[in-house]
RNA sequence: GGCCCGUUGGUCAAGUGGUUAAGACACCGCCCUUUCACGGCGGUAACACGAGUUCGAGUCUCGUACGGGUCACCA
């Protein structure tokens, strides 16, 4: 009797569930996992976590990552969103081993990889469904469902939503579904749930043990009125058919767990293993003001929530996916400290040890993992990535180095040789103006800790430009140094002038600050001699003159 | 509001009944030092609260508080 009622409904549906299972053959992987995302925009940095914790789990044990494009609402669809998925991934060195290609093509046996693509297949175990009774259609309208919210509102029912005794189309007759497929009037298909109210069950996750849940009991939409599947029939159909042993999600999903696992279990599918990962958090200001209150990211609200937005900065990519890792996992910081060569996925990770309560996205710590990154690359490599990098972001830094690669890569041991100073490449150009900007250096106004010697320093800037000599080494251009300050009451050695202050006009230490200023326009940078080394006499010399001449002024 | 999950220093976190409660980041101090950094040494700082079980509880149980997630024909 409800075969006729199934072929009313999908009488365009030609396929059977044995057809379709026979298409999709059992796999031979341990162990398949999949990324899902929609392709609504910009991908966030969550996504790339989850993405990256698939990808690693199914590498682990010798298995299959997947992607696939979770693309079944229409309205929120992106003009390029499943290529700004996939260049992401790759951009973030995550392989996957089958799907979307390209906008428009898949490659893998178990595609289509886009659930728009899947609607045959969707519909064929919904007409099943519908012909054993385990589905029903539902004319109900947006309207009716919000009379309907409202009922039980007054009545005080526990248990809101569309179901048992509430749910109007369940138990509709075949003259009545027939009639009104005659009047053309719009449907979608729910489960017919047999979940028992007040009952429970424990159902597994990987990360959190047993959760105690109430059975489903709602009459979860499946197909929606244009045809597509609701997430949750698509994620069972989808991960059955595609083979997936484990599922690996954001949390948002726990909540509807009970109704993946009912599905699952009236398909007659074997339930695959769950992992639910926490979401990284931020913490701001309440809106009262009182306090600091957490909440994710958001894509909107926080720059740092776009997966983009590193690239952008120049953080290395490795940089990124050490400190997803270093967050969620505490084994990860010791394991690099020992691999630091070793790609992410040979890294023994253990799911069920990570965190639960979601992290707080942290900065400091970002910048310290990213630091020692940069701190471990050779110079060569990291010529190549400033280069590719401000090639996008920066222009005139890239010009820059392309008028000469062989003096930026002469630059590099600079900043990088012991020393932790750069976490990103946009750091460069703020750190060190004095090298890769091409802007005349500003002089004034001048420092307050170099105005007490503002009378002195002409006349020692005078006497240093007088004795330079651009091939002295660093022992010999800072003795020189040395012996000028010494010659203009400076105290040779800081720990003489710490001793007596009052003997002295200041130490060596003041008096290399002079030059450094006007050699970087900046109190601190690195070795000086090696950044006049690497200016050039004649730029060196032109530095030096130009913070005397401001000092006339 | 119902349901689910969580709560160890500022942050990330070790810890699975007996520990002086690790480590990393951040911060502070000292040393090194021509500045900054690097490096070395040291320091401040935590088991949300209340009951219970136990010889003994950060670890087990219950309650409270607080935080998060979810309650769609969105995923």
């Amino acid at each position: 009797m409800s075969k006729k009622i199934a072929e009313a409904l999908f009488p365009h549906i030609q396929t059977d569930v044995a057809e379709m299972e026979g298409r999709y053959p059992p796999r031979k992987a341990a162990c398949v996992t999949r990324f899902a995302p929609s392709p609504t925009g910009f991908m966030h940095i969550g996504g790339l976590y989850t993405a990256l914790i698939n990808c690693i789990v199914a590498r682990q044990k010798q298995g299959v990552f997947l992607l696939r494009i979770e693309d079944t609402d229409q309205k929120r669809q992106l003009e390029n969103g499943v290529s700004e998925i996939i260049s992401t991934l790759r951009d973030f060195d995550i392989r996957f081993d089958e799907g979307p290609s390209s906008e428009t093509e898949d490659y893998g046996m178990y595609g289509p990889y886009r659930q728009s693509l899947r609607r045959e297949i969707y519909q064929t175990y919904a007409k099943y469904l519908v012909a054993c009774g385990k589905a029903y259609p539902c004319f109900c309208t947006p309207e009716e469902l919000q009379q309907l919210r409202q009922r039980q509102e007054e009545a005080g029912a526990l248990q809101k939503g569309y179901w048992g005794p509430w749910a109007r189309c369940r138990d509709l007759t075949e003259e009545e579904i027939l009639a009104n497929l005659a009047a053309q009037k719009p449907f979608v298909i729910r489960m017919r749930s047999t979940g028992r109210e007040g009952v429970f069950r424990t159902i597994h996750d990987e990360l959190r043990g047993d959760i105690t849940m109430q059975e489903n009991i709602l009459d979860t939409v499946i197909i929606k009125q244009d045809g597509l599947p609701t997430y949750h029939f698509a994620h069972v159909i989808d991960d059955h058919l595609m083979g997936s042993t484990d599922i690996i999600r954001a949390d948002e999903w726990l909540s509807s767990l009970p109704v993946h696992v009912e599905m699952f279990e009236t398909m007659g599918f074997p339930t695959p293993r769950y992992t639910h990962l926490s979401p990284i958090m931020k913490e701001e200001p309440k809106e009262d003001g009182a306090g600091l209150s957490k909440r994710k990211l958001s894509k909107r609200k926080d720059p740092e929530a776009r997966v983009h937005y590193y690239d952008e900065i120049g953080y290395p990519v490795t940089a990124v996916l050490d400190y997803l890792l270093t967050i969620s996992s505490a084994a990860y910081e010791p394991w690099r400290k020992e691999n630091m060569d070793a790609p992410v996925t040979d890294f023994p990770m253990d799911v069920s040890k990570f965190s639960i309560s979601g992290a707080l996205f942290d900065f400091d710590k970002l910048n310290s993992v990213a630091r020692n990154r940069v701190n471990h690359m050779a110079p060569e490599e990291i010529a190549q990535k400033v280069a590719a990098w401000a090639e996008e972001n920066e222009p005139a830094f890239y010009a820059l180095i392309q008028e000469d690669p062989q003096w930026f890569l002469r630059s590099i041991p600079l900043w990088h040789d012991n020393r932790l100073d750069v976490a990103k490449w946009s750091d460069l150009t703020a750190m060190y103006p004095y090298l890769y900007r091409r802007q005349p250096l500003c002089y004034s106004p001048l420092p307050e800790k170099l105005e007490p010697h503002r009378q002195r320093i002409p006349a020692i800037l005078r006497a240093y430009q007088d004795s330079f000599d651009y091939a002295d080494d660093s022992a010999a251009w800072f003795d020189k140094v040395r012996g000028i300050a010494g010659a203009f009451g400076y105290a040779v050695k800081t720990g003489l002038y710490k001793k007596h202050p009052e003997e002295y006009n200041g130490s060596i230490a003041d008096v290399s600050g002079f030059i450094r200023y006007a050699i970087t326009g900046q109190l601190n940078s690195p070795d000086l001699w090696q950044i006049i080394q690497l200016l050039g006499p004649e730029e060196a010399a032109r530095r030096v003159e130009a913070f005397h001449a401001s000092l006339q002024a």
